[in-house]
DNA sequence: GGCAATACCGCACACGTTTTCCGTGATTGA
DNA sequence: TCAATCACGGAAAACGTGTGCGGTATTGCC
């Protein structure tokens, strides 16, 4: 794939146009003759020409390209929902860019003024965590994803994740589970405190706040054991993996005595516990699809406001359901 | 931060001076007064002016943006590496796109269309293995990183397995340990192959492959205790920890009886293990800081050719020091 | 005071594409 | 048959910046 410059102006020659006619042709636009475009299409394609981005992009003002910034440093979140924004956009011939502020509002004010000077078609803002964030002053597309912007008149695509507990709960209780303890991260985490309030309406149940660990839910399993539960959901993965080894310690089977759940489907987490973790998957890709979809509608012109919550899905596995 | 689009002819305006002066006072090029050049700054910093990346690029050739083209769709690997580029060309005033091949060699054909079409500067190419592979084939710098590439000529940079596995045992036998069993991947793996080739040659033992998986660790545990081991170094920090697992159902204390390392470490593994790991880091932000570096040189038109190797470092936790 | 050298800056073009405007030839309707 | 309309394609400007070359003013030197 050598790259020998071609241009439009080689393509237009060979067709016997002129550099003008052979865009439109390209692009599909002006008032030609089919004639015309095909001759000029079977030239570009005999040269392999790709049109300079460079020039495109001083010319139309469109650079075909959005960014995606994550405060997310470990892409737990990010990497998913770039999946999905990349699917949407590449189809578009757009391209992303990962922006990755490392939780530094500096980082995110230098990068914002290197995408506006690069300009960008528009920005996808997403984070680690789901509290709403203040928003970012650019003058360009903007669509936050997980964690919502506090301005309403922006638009947001967030998780539901309320029904996401709903759930696990009315699957527990399908199940026949009567005593269903609940333990999960700290409570001024609103994706901690949304669940728990969420599980909290079903069960009329105290939930049990720490933090996301392991460990925590080893020592919050001593905690609720006391009460005599059949079924404890938990707020993440991490937890309900420490949950189950704790149980499996004490030698109280999952899920014959106590079935448990988890939340995130995090793959190393779900699949490695064991047994393996029923639990409420993200939908994390059709978050970043839809988003990227809101945004391509921002840039056409007809921008999206509000904040719209897209539903989790409940993954069944061997926690709940036996072997 | 309103883009009323200040452009560099607003700033030369305001300097008093043409639009070529004022370029060429912002970018310390040509011959100028140190007066004038000083003026055009403060005109720029008065109307916060940032050049227009588009016709910056069509205009110099230069993109000042460098890809980092990964396989590796979890991030696991590429995110670090992406985090020490940016560090590196985030001083140069250079820009990093993400590209996530999902090993699919279209997608990747494609994406170096798209990136040859933009102008970039130059890509870095790693991936989720360690395993060497096929160069790309574009005019222009290129760095590999993590998985070398097949062509000794290209510059590449890699991790040192080989030492990185040895200084575990030095580690463990520098606490006495001398039955020493190893625990590692598929046999077909570079970086599992290459961990116990270097394990071998210095215990004269034979490694035990596998898969990367916590069940594997637990399931060989039971293999290698029959030769009464007093070590086990693992080739993941996963193996390890599904070790660690199965020594503790068993009774037997780690690392009082028996010290374990794992490799990688990586915190979710190595930290959420009981107990928490000694284990080999890989320095992959070093990675992607010396991949950066010369990639630039390469872009200033002084490439590198073969593969540097960057030493990995021990880590020591409690699973081989006790509490 | 005149000449040459030097420092300094402006002019004009280049980069590659898109897009607006306009001209030409053909077609249709009266 | 003439005029009005339409389809088609070309010429040139525009996007914003970088840069080579030449011109001017200033300085230095004799």
């Amino acid at each position: 794939m050598k790259r020998p410059g071609v241009r439009i102006t080689d393509v237009a020659a060979l067709a016997g146009v002129s550099a003008g006619t052979a865009s439109k042709a390209l692009n599909n636009t002006g008032q030609l003759s089919q004639e015309t475009r095909s001759r000029v299409r079977r030239a570009a394609a005999q040269l392999g020409f790709t049109p300079d981005a460079r020039g495109r992009a001083l010319s139309s003002g469109r650079t075909y390209t959005v960014a995606l910034l994550t405060t997310d440093s470990s892409g737990r979140f990010s990497i998913p929902i770039m999946r999905g924004v990349e699917d949407v956009l590449s189809a578009g011939e757009l391209a992303t860019v990962l922006c990755d502020t490392r939780d530094d509002p500096l980082r995110e004010q230098s990068y914002l003024r290197t995408l506006v000077a690069r300009g960008v078609d528009g920005i996808v803002v997403t984070g680690r965590r789901t509290e709403p964030r203040p928003p970012i002053d650019v003058p360009l597309p903007v669509v936050y994803a997980l964690a919502a912007s506090t301005n309403p008149a922006d638009a947001s695509v967030i998780v539901d994740d309320a029904a996401g507990a709903a759930a696990t709960i009315t699957h527990l209780q399908g199940l026949g589970c009567t005593r269903i303890a609940h333990i999960t991260g700290p409570a001024h985490h609103r994706s901690a405190a949304e669940r728990a309030e969420a599980v909290a309406a079903a069960l009329c149940t105290e939930p049990l706040f720490g933090d996301w660990s392991e460990r925590w839910g080893r020592q919050a399993t001593d905690l609720v054991l006391r009460e005599h539960p059949d079924a404890i959901t938990c707020g993440s993965d991490q937890i309900a993996r420490g949950v189950c080894d704790r149980l499996r310690e004490l030698g109280r089977s999952v899920p014959d005595e106590i079935a448990v759940t988890g939340y995130d489907n995090w793959p190393v987490m779900a699949l490695a516990s064991r047994p393996p973790l029923t639990t409420v998957d993200l939908r994390l890709e059709d978050l970043g699809r839809r988003a990227a979809s809101l945004l391509l509608e921002a840039i056409a012109g007809t921008p999206h406001h509000g904040v719209l919550e897209l539903p989790a899905q409940l993954v069944t596995r061997e926690s709940t359901l036996g072997a």
